[in-house]
DNA sequence: GGCTATTGGACG
DNA sequence: GTCCAATAGCCA
């Protein structure tokens, strides 16, 4: 090879040739430095046929500058890359980004100091000082990724280095895995999981090819089961990957796992430190990282010898990435599994509508485990009409809930509300002039953090004190709080139950590995009678002793009707429902709704999940939506509002014309603004034959629009916001 | 004319 | 993405 074509990160650039020099080893897949005007890049080589490029003549290539020291991305990962790229509309360059993390991974390892905090108060206290040492206790990191987490300088982090009030610590970047050992614990399955074992051992043994559907009830053991997977593949020396929904979830996740293995796997999610990062890339390239355990962009490291790929709770909808590629990690693990030729698990108690559909038609493979682990039973859930059991007015806990935790309370066992809500209410009035508090950047409500002593927009970040007087009619103390949030639950309950011990769990209050942690313990060691807290603790958790869920509001979810929202409410009801009664114990479950009769609500009250996904499935087939249609949103954007909406015209003018799809709108998306920038959807609904990438590549290719607009691609979308 | 802000193209 | 040169806009 004496001319390459290399593949850079950057979307902007397409794909350059470089001269190979005289002796340097380099084929598909290297991983290069090169020259681009005065800067050095990384990118990796790629086949040439595999784009069209004018070509260039030999005398104005420059040389690739050096190989670096990583294995090439092996073909099977490069055609991942194509596949996404082509599926999802995003340039191949967005994908790479995601195989290739930043430089400093791929770089030379060796040591690097990372500091700690010790407790010790320095001698001087001053603001910065003490917002970094309440926002870091705990946490270990270099300078830099210190001082950014607790949003100071690094010179106040140097200086609390000085005082003593940080420790260094010298960190290997490639310190080694632990051994992981199939064998570490003695498995005691049911026969029922032994069976869905012995099948997945059997899957990985092949070696080929094979989407499964793990279906089992809440609390029926899949987590045991797919191990067995896990260490079927330990055995034969490979690779295993597990994807996790949440990060949030992973420490429950990481003890479990080390009961069974051993030690912890590898991990791979968006917020660790540089050190961890090139640990974990490195390690899976090189093979000597058997299992990661990572968030939807582990999907995309290139292991060195793959075996197997496991999704737990596959139904979730956060394996949908919503900006950047806007891939659906699920299916593109599934695409990895072709590709590498490898079975995919997609675990779950409530699969989406979409993989049980493909397990019905024979596409994957469905095993399933019909019962709960041991003496534990599926807890009972009642609806209870709101209507004729109202709470009491300003109140949201109807009497009959409130009998059912104080039972609880009792006999000494723990009890969980429900609200998928953060923060103390979703809206704040002036009852003087009616006005609104809403995000100046979002067309949303600023929701009350009594906590935080905040008013927060919760799509783009934006943070206000809480007004003492109207901001529009300047009237004092006429702000009141509308609707209630998991914090003003949690108040509820104080007040009803002033002795019990309550816990509001939400992204706010478990932010990180830590605290979610010391909130199982917490809960484990029965320090906790009550939580509250939001679809955070819907999944995962098993705790004994707690016995009733409590539904705050289950017609929540199913309000704005998009077309996932029966499905959505389903799940989420059923998930949570399944904390209850996960020991000897029995579960009750109290589901307040004002709408008893809805399909939802009757299909979680008689337990009839299959009819309920069966109607689900007809109405889906009825309407031609997903999986028996196809649909793409484009949302186009601009800071300037008029832009926005001209180009949106533009662009449904020049749809082409199609017998197999229709295009609707453009309209005003639902939020019609966000982060400040103007929104206008468009929406194409296809039949499941029809070429829609090719078509919505030619179509938005051919056009171009103002700087500052911009056209995003949604395939197989989950938001319609 | 001389200065700065904006924009389009090249980068191999 | 970033750099650079051509161009447009602005003032004296």
């Amino acid at each position: 090879m004496n001319r390459a074509r290399v593949l850079l990160r950057t979307a902007a650039v397409g794909p350059l040739d470089y001269r190979v020099p005289q002796g340097m080893a380099v084929e598909h897949g290297s991983v290069v430095e090169v020259p681009l005007g005065p800067r050095r890049l990384v990118g990796v080589v790629w086949e040439e046929e595999k784009f069209a490029v004018e070509e260039v003549g030999d005398n104005r290539l420059r040389n690739i500058l050096s190989v670096l020291d990583t294995p090439p991305i092996r073909p099977e990962l490069r055609r991942l890359a194509e596949w996404t790229a082509g599926y999802y509309l995003a340039p191949l360059a967005a994908v790479l980004r995601m195989i290739l993390p930043s430089s400093s991974a791929l770089g030379p390892g060796g040591t690097v100091i990372e500091y700690r905090s010790t407790g010790v108060e320095p001698p001087r206290m001053t603001a910065q000082r003490e917002r970094a040492l309440a926002k870091l206790d705990g946490e270990q990191g270099l300078v830099r990724e210190l001082a950014a987490s607790a949003g100071v300088s690094d010179a106040v982090i140097r200086g609390l280095v000085k005082a003593g009030s940080f420790e260094a610590v010298e960190v290997s970047s490639d310190a080694p895995f632990p051994a992981l050992d199939p064998d570490f614990a003695q498995v005691d399955l049911t026969p029922e999981q032994a069976i869905a074992a012995e099948s997945l051992r059997a899957s990985v043994s092949a070696r080929s090819f094979a989407p499964i559907l793990l279906d089992g009830v809440t609390g029926s053991g899949k987590t045991e089961v797919y191990f067995e997977a896990v260490a079927q593949a330990l055995r034969q020396g490979r690779q295993t990957l597990v994807l996790l929904p949440e990060i949030a979830l992973t420490q429950a996740f990481l003890k479990r796992f080390a009961a069974r293995f051993g030690t912890e796997p590898a991990l791979w999610h968006s917020s660790l430190r540089s050190t961890e990062r090139r640990r974990t890339w490195r390690g899976a390239a090189s093979g000597a990282a058997k299992v990661v355990a990572g968030a939807r962009s582990a999907l995309f490291l290139p292991f060195a010898d793959l075996a197997c790929i496991i999704v737990d709770e596959a139904h979730e909808t956060s394996f949908k990435q919503e900006d950047g590629v806007r891939y659906h990690a699920r299916d593109v693990a599934v695409m990895r599994g072709l590709y590498e030729s490898l079975p995919v698990v997609l675990a779950s108690a409530t699969p989406a509508l979409e993989s049980r559909h493909m397990a019905e038609i024979g596409r994957y493979e469905q095993l399933v485990i019909p019962s709960r682990y041991g003496k534990a039973r599926l807890p009972d859930i009642k609806a209870l009409d709101l209507l004729q059991d109202p709470p009491e007015r300003g109140h949201w806990i109807a009497p009959t809930l409130i009998r059912a935790i104080e039972e609880r309370l009792e006999r000494g066992e723990q009890s969980l509300l429900f609200l998928n809500r953060r923060g103390y209410a979703p809206l704040t009035l002036c009852r003087h002039c009616g006005h609104r508090i809403q995000c100046p950047n979002c067309t949303s409500w600023m929701v009350e953090h009594r906590l935080m002593r905040r008013l927060a927009c919760h799509h783009c970040g934006h943070l206000e004190k809480l007004p003492e007087k109207c901001p529009e009619c300047g009237e004092p103390d006429s702000l009141v709080a509308c609707g209630p949030g998991v914090e003003r639950i949690c108040e509820e309950v104080q007040k009803l139950f002033p002795d019990a011990r309550t816990v509001v769990a939400t992204s706010d209050t478990i932010s990180n590995p830590a605290h979610a942690a010391e909130f199982v313990a917490r809960v484990e060691a029965g320090a906790i009678d009550i939580i509250v807290g939001t679809q955070l603790v819907t999944k995962g958790y098993h705790f004994p002793n707690l016995t009733l869920v409590g539904v705050i509001d289950a017609d929540l979810g199913l309000e704005g009707g998009d077309l996932r929202a029966a499905e959505r409410t389903f799940q989420q009801i059923a998930q949570v429902a399944g904390r209850a009664g996960r020991a000897e114990k029995p579960g009750e479950v109290i589901v307040q709704t004002r709408s008893p009769g809805h399909a939802v609500i009757e299909a979680l009250v008689a337990g009839e999940r299959d009819a309920f996904y069966a109607a689900e499935t007809e109405a889906r087939r009825h309407a031609g939506a997903p999986p028996f249609g196809r649909l793409a949103a484009i949302i186009v954007s601009s800071e300037d509002q008029s832009e926005a909406a001209e180009t949106a015209r533009r662009i449904k003018a020049s749809a082409p014309e199609m017998e197999d799809a229709v295009v609707y709108g453009p309209a005003p998306a639902p939020l019609a603004m966000l982060r400040g920038r103007h929104r206008q959807r468009l929406l194409v609904h296809a039949r499941r034959s029809a070429p829609l990438q090719d078509t919505m590549r030619e179509w938005l290719g051919s056009l171009d629009w103002p700087r500052g607009v911009r056209v995003t691609v949604d395939v197989d979308p989950y938001s319609f916001l």
